[in-house]
RNA sequence: GCGCGGUUAGCUCAGUUGGUAGAGCGUCCCCUUGACGUGGGGAAGGCCAGGGGUUCGAAUCCCUUAUCGCGCACCA
């Protein structure tokens, strides 16, 4: 390597100005190739058989750019990504970006909405991709940029999109082998629909909002022995029971009787029955059950082996009854069933209540159950697992993918952290349900079933032949997601990347996808591969501001992080977003403290400049003697090199960077600087090279401890620094200390 | 309803296995003009939410109360 021992003094006269120096740094990485471990390994700076420490990066959403959540994201990954390069691991992090099926198509209609006051159904479902894909690109190259522009170093080489090539063919290969397997069914089972998206959705896109509803109780009929309690009198008319508790003494006499009445002029046939569900206090104490338009009843209808007759239709219209009701909307059909009641003398009561309405996360929606044929994932069928590497699951074993879910983080083979998330992911895992996989929105990955007539074929490919029809929905987004890991590595090839990367070391993404990710994951990776997709999940809380809110549009209050790394920085705004922060902890951030670590990034650059013409350069190339006070300031470097380490192992990278902030600017600076200056005025000669010699040693060696949180600034000071035998050119590729 | 967190200096937060509390910002005083004013030195400021317990010793472990936040479920 070559060594350039001029100091640059010139350009070290002029205050630090990361603007002018971060997008050259950047360039230079890249152009080095070092970001991607073959490169390291051919040029000799790893091993051939290093170990290898994989990230595979959690997928920005192509709806746009990047916020401050994807900031503290890359960071943390980042810090984690140079810590094990430099430490001579063979270190591989994968970029990628996620088409966000349902974001993305919604964020594209409203578009085209506004702009040409067209939906997606004038333009028709091709012009329509092209519309998306086209928005797509443009988001992606975006937020491309915007990753580089943090620092993050990550191998561009191998970059992933989640609805690409490689990533179909496994979302395709996966879907066949669970058909195949059983374990993805096609059924008419009620579903969360949203009438607003057109669409279904999962348990987990449902966003509850209190709202104040009326409680009407009342008879079905004048003869009808039993009052019932609901906020939606229209769904009555679906009726076909009413249940009761089994030890509710003051109905068990009609358990068993069954009704014909005239409801709102439509007939209904009711049969009271017992059910462990139902509870005594609440209400009347006896429950109409309306299975075709409510999840629970829809439950108690499959034990009761009760009819499902539907009375509401996917545009949240009345699809049964007399002129009064016939496709009227759901609120209107209400006011009139109300009104009907009381002509009827049928009200007993009407309360206000205070109730938790379902609605859709993305469109804002109120959920519609209803019944409807869609695709789902049965979590809780046995089906044989052929190799697995799984605690407490042997190979050609009967496993559920539940029992994969809790089995591998029970038995520590996924660490989370912190670690009171298992619990909560514990808890999620007891309530799960089957999970709805088909979605009836274009963009995304259609699902690789065909028709023809009553055949049905599934498979990776289109089926040959004429008169077959593709499935029109499109996979939950989160699908193709919980492949992630090994889709990036190319599976279902078996690439050597596979082989050498695969399972993966660390997850790092925020708490908030722990179930809609995470847990798919674990999943996928189990039922596939028999093993876990990542050895540790690092979980980050929500970046918010200065007064504790979470950014957002509306409020417009959100930081750029492209913003904020213009202005001061993108290692003054890293730095910010890591000191102090905890994992699973929401942090602030506000311009007060980014501008902080600017002063910081400032202040080791003066502190080079001090170093650099106080020393002569014959301490680099004779080494002088070390005397004995030196000698301790050089044990105290190496007593926070051995800290730090610690502390980035355990994930503490809050502590690792604020240890090196405080030494470097108040050990350092204000006293180990400060002091030499009095060496150098007024000591002999063998003290001032000895002091010398450590000023510079200290000064190298913490900027190898920086460079993880500030990549930029301690990567241009090593370009100026006069190197000395065995020192690499690029400070991304020293060696971290050997503990 | 079930579960999980938080409650520490004016503000934002640390405090790794229990050993009489720390940082950043802010405030006040002083210093300094060839590394840096994006500077230096110093100071004030906390019965670590309340109560009880374990211990030689508790911010730290256990119980309990209050309060804020979050997640899940349900509200028929």
């Amino acid at each position: 390597m070559e060594l350039d021992n001029t100091p640059k003094l010139t350009t070290l006269l002029k205050p630090y100005d990361p603007k002018e120096t971060e997008a050259r740094i950047y360039k230079a990485w890249e152009e080095s190739g070092f970001f991607n471990p073959d490169v390291c390994i051919e040029k000799g700076v790893t091993a051939s058989d290093a170990k290898p420490f994989t990230i595979i990066m959690p997928p920005p959403n192509v709806t746009g750019v990047l916020h401050m959540g994807h900031a503290m994201m890359l960071t943390l990954e980042d810090i984690m990504i140079r810590y094990h390069r430099m430490r001579g691991d063979r270190t591989l992090w994968i970029p990628g970006t996620d088409h966000a099926a349902i974001a993305t198509q919604s964020k594209v209609e409203g578009i085209i909405k506004k702009e040409e006051d067209k939906s997606r159904h004038d333009l028709g479902r091709e012009e329509f991709l092209k519309r998306v894909e086209t928005f797509a690109q443009a988001s992606h190259d975006s937020i491309a940029s915007q990753i580089r522009v943090m620092g993050s170093s990550c191998d561009w080489s191998r970059e992933a999109f989640t609805l690409d090539e490689t990533r179909t063919k496994a979302v395709r290969t996966m879907f066949k082998k669970m058909y195949n397997d059983g374990l993805i069914y096609r059924g008419h089972r009620i579903v969360n629909w949203d009438p607003k998206g057109q669409t279904t959705i999962a348990d987990d896109e449902i966003v509850y909002e209190e709202r104040k509803a009326k409680l009407y109780t009342f008879k079905y009929s004048k003869d009808f022995p039993i009052s019932i309690s609901t906020t939606r009198p229209e769904t009555k008319i679906g009726d076909v029971a009413v249940a009761v508790h089994p030890d509710d003494e003051r109905y068990s006499a009609f358990v068993g009787k069954e009704y014909d009445v005239v409801f709102c002029g439509v007939p209904i046939h009711i049969k009271v029955i017992a059910d462990q569900s139902v509870e005594k206090e609440f209400g009347t104490g006896a429950l109409g059950v309306t299975p075709a338009h409510s999840i629970i009843d829809w439950e108690i209808a499959d034990r009761h082996n009760l009819p499902r007759p539907q009375v509401i239709n996917e545009y949240a219209k009345m699809t049964v009854g007399d002129e009064r009701l016939l496709g009227k909307k759901t609120t209107v059909a209400r006011d009139v069933v109300v009104a009907w009641l009381k002509q009827e003398g049928l009200l007993e009561k009407e309360e206000e209540v205070n109730q938790n309405i379902s609605t859709a996360e993305r469109t804002g929606g109120i959920i519609e159950p209803l019944p409807k044929l869609q695709w789902f994932v049965d979590v809780n069928k046995p089906f044989t697992i052929a190799d697995s590497q799984i605690k407490g699951i042997e190979s050609g074993s009967q496993v559920t993918l539940k029992e994969i879910m809790t089995k591998t983080v029970a038995g520590g083979q996924v660490a989370i952290i912190p670690d009171h998330f298992s619990k909560t992911y514990f808890h999620w895992i007891e309530n799960l349900r089957d999970w709805c996989i088909s979605r009836q929105i274009w963009y995304g990955h259609r699902i690789p079933v065909w028709y023809k007539g009553d055949e049905t074929y599934t498979g990776v490919e289109a089926p040959t032949g004429n008169g077959w029809v593709q499935d029109a929905d499109t996979l939950d987004t989160w699908f193709s997601s919980a492949l992630w890991t090994f889709s990036t590595l190319s599976w279902p090839e078996k690439t050597k990347d596979f082989e050498i990367y695969h399972p993966t070391d660390v997850l790092e993404t925020g708490y908030e996808i722990l179930f809609f990710w995470v847990a798919r994951m674990i999943l996928m990776t189990g039922y596939a591969l028999g093993t876990v997709p990542f050895h540790t999940v690092y979980l980050h809380g929500t970046v918010r501001d200065a007064q504790g809110r979470k950014m957002s549009k509306s409020l417009g209050n959100g930081i750029d992080p492209i913003d904020v790394a213009d202005k001061f920085g993108a290692d003054a705004g890293r730095m910010a977003l890591i000191i102090g922060n905890t994992p699973g902890t929401d942090s602030r951030i506000s311009e007060d403290k980014i501008k902080g670590y600017k002063n910081f990034a400032n202040k080791l650059w003066n502190i080079t400049r001090f170093v650099l013409s106080s020393i002569d350069e014959s301490v680099i190339d004779t080494k002088p003697t070390i005397n004995e006070n030196d000698k301790s300031l050089l044990a105290e470097m190496s007593l926070l090199e051995t800290e730090m380490t610690k502390d980035i192992e355990e994930y503490r990278f809050y502590m690792a960077g604020e240890k090196v902030y405080q030494y470097v600017w108040h050990r350092f600076a204000d006293v180990i600087l400060e002091s030499s200056k009095e060496i150098m005025k007024n000591g002999t000669t063998e003290e001032k090279h000895s002091r010398q010699r450590i000023l510079y040693e200290i000064l190298k060696r913490n900027l190898v401890l920086l460079h993880p949180f500030m990549p930029f600034v301690t990567e241009e000071i090593w370009a100026l620094l006069p190197k000395e035998q065995g020192d690499r050119a690029l400070l991304m590729i020293e060696r971290w200390p050997t503990q």
